[in-house]
DNA sequence: CTCCTGGACGGTAACGTTTCCAAAGTTTAC
DNA sequence: GTAAACTTTGGAAACGTTACCGTCCAGGAG
């Protein structure tokens, strides 16, 4: 079959035109039912304080006519903000913003509520950008995993603001995230226990997350007693797995290779294993958040994974909340725990 | 830590009160800038008409006040859709739907258009909810991934509709979609080619593209003349990892193994492979859908790909000419194309 | 100098809904 | 039987924008 083949109506089936018919409103409802507009509109909300009769003979004419609300028109009205969530974050083909975006979904649609997503460029401007555009639509609330940089834009910004994954300089708004450190803390720990001594520990650029799993893999060395060699700390340039892999290969070829690796990202965590194929040492691996396959690998790669799905159910699910005004006290931090998963490649022993 | 802890306001920068300004509207705009409110309108939509100088005042004034035009009102005008589509998938944990949420979503906001995900359960009546709220919601056109059953309802929807990886019943509209006959022969062919001829094929319970590739499996074996043991064509109850484990454990135990397995969908690929870890005899695998990581796993994984990310640009593309009306011509029917990548799996010699 | 042309601008009517107010109808209380 | 209170209903205003239709002014042609 050629590349990109591009029949035109092959199908065999055909329908009547595209009536590009107008939509019924409510004042076609009202019309057909022989009611007041305002009646119908009760209807449509709920139907309080309209007789029984009345409100059968308008559910009527809606079935009849195939009416059905302009939520657009709705969300004109003041007060009623659109009953839409934005949600602002970076590439979908990574599990984790998936997982999180999956998530989010759910809860949003258990409310009646849409969920836009921003594209989602990686350069801070691009962000701020599509998060402007996205108060433009009058979403009810924004649900953003921020790029580094400053965000007090937002303040301005009239509705609420949950940040997932990891907070944002300039506002205070609710912030939903995982416990990094202690993560960092837990996946070093371990690998200290294994005996090993010189632990590498690879960060993507991200400034937070990366910060604070740094921190925690500081604070396991120093509370046994290891000193940090500075050399083992490689901040990479890009958050890649080529950038990882690349990495990996130098600092093993190195005269004093690292007995383990702690990747502190799970497209990291794949640069290294690629990298560590080529190589005849098998150092000890911890990967930060789990990933699919991750036990089907050679060596079943070793984790701390916390519930990304969580994550993201408890940020929409606040983000509602606040929309909705019920819950009103001061901005809080989530912070989910991490757990280890042991699968064969973190219990290498060193040497 | 202690799990899921929660901390109020542990946030140690405190920020001006949450001032819930109203936001500017054009009217605040024109007042400011001393000119009328029609001027204010020609200025953000491109400022034809206006002079230089009354241009700049206006833009000034819009830039002190923060105006930020409310895209919910403009929709409201007759014959403006709103900015944005709508796109209804399934599961955005896999990655298929990922990656053409990720295309989609770049290729809408190059044209500042917002992508709106519908709330995605798995049944056929969520789905037919879910669009209808996004209908509701004046999007200027659809992308769905359909499910099956009848989409005629879809004829008054209003909007362009553009149907993704399989076409839908009832409504004849365009749709993008990949060779799925083509790609079954393909990775039939290959492991005909390499003498196999009991060769599994498992198969998702996703009507359309199922029954394309049972096809291209069905031909490929004829034209072979190798005759179709039809219990070695494995209805799945689900299209999850796990069903396709069980299967495949069941068939690896029977009397008469087949020699050869092939997986139609990426999930069901991944279930093979974790069932064939416990058995003795090593088939060939093949499988449909690229996956990260195959060509990490033990034996590396040789699969039937296509270009997922141009399955959703293409729809993007079309379904934004087709808002816009430059796209007139008949619904069309646009296939991509697959190709065979080989990684070891898929050549391993019968027996 | 007058008339006309055309560009620049101001004002107003929609778009479809919700919300409020008043009117009409119905029941309850005295 | 009447007044009061409540329920049900209709109608109009408003939300913020765009589109259209005038008006006004400047400048060119006659």
């Amino acid at each position: 079959m050629p590349r990109g083949e591009r029949e035109v109506n092959p199908v065999s089936e055909t329908f009547p035109k595209d009536v590009e018919s107008a939509r019924p409103t409510m004042i076609d409802v009202a019309k057909r039912a022989g009611v007041g507009l305002g009646t119908v509109s009760r209807v449509v909300n709920g139907g309080a304080g309209v007789r029984d009769e009345t409100a059968l003979r308008v559910r009527t004419a809606i079935d009849e006519l195939g009416f059905q609300r302009n939520e657009v028109a709705r969300a004109l009205r003041p007060g009623k903000k659109s009953s839409s969530l934005a949600l602002v974050l970076g590439d979908l083909t990574n599990p984790f913003y998936a997982t999180i975006a999956k998530a989010s979904l759910e809860v949003a649609g258990q409310d009646g509520f849409a969920v836009v997503l921003g594209s989602v460029d990686e350069d801070p401007e691009g962000e701020r950008r599509a998060i402007q555009e996205l108060i433009g639509r009058q979403v009810a609330g924004l649900m953003i995993v921020p790029d580094q940089g400053d965000h007090s834009f937002l303040r301005s910004a009239g509705v609420p603001v949950v940040f997932v994954d990891r907070p944002a300089h300039g506002i205070d708004a609710d912030i939903v995230m995982v416990d990094n450190e202690g993560g960092g803390k837990l996946a070093t720990d371990h690998l200290l226990q294994q005996g090993h001594r010189r632990i590498a520990i690879l960060l993507a650029p991200s400034y937070y997350t990366t910060g604070r799993r740094l921190r925690g893999y500081r604070r396991a060395c120093r509370a046994a007693g290891v000193e940090v060699d500075e050399s083992l700390v490689v901040q990479l340039p890009e958050g890649t797995a080529e950038a990882a892999e690349k990495a990996t290969r130098e600092l093993m070829h190195r005269p004093d290779p690292p007995t383990a690796l702690f990747a502190s990202t799970n497209f990291l965590t794949e640069g290294v294993l690629r990298a560590l194929r080529e190589v005849d040492a098998e150092p000890a691996v911890v990967g930060f958040d789990d990933f699919r396959l991750a036990d089907m690998l050679p060596t079943p790669v070793t984790v701390v994974a916390s519930d990304i799905a969580e994550l993201g159910r408890t940020a929409a699910r606040l983000l509602l909340n606040r929309a909705a005004k019920t819950e009103t006290r001061p901005p809080q931090r989530i912070v989910l725990p991490c757990e280890l998963i042991q699968r064969g490649s973190g219990e290498r022993p060193p040497g």
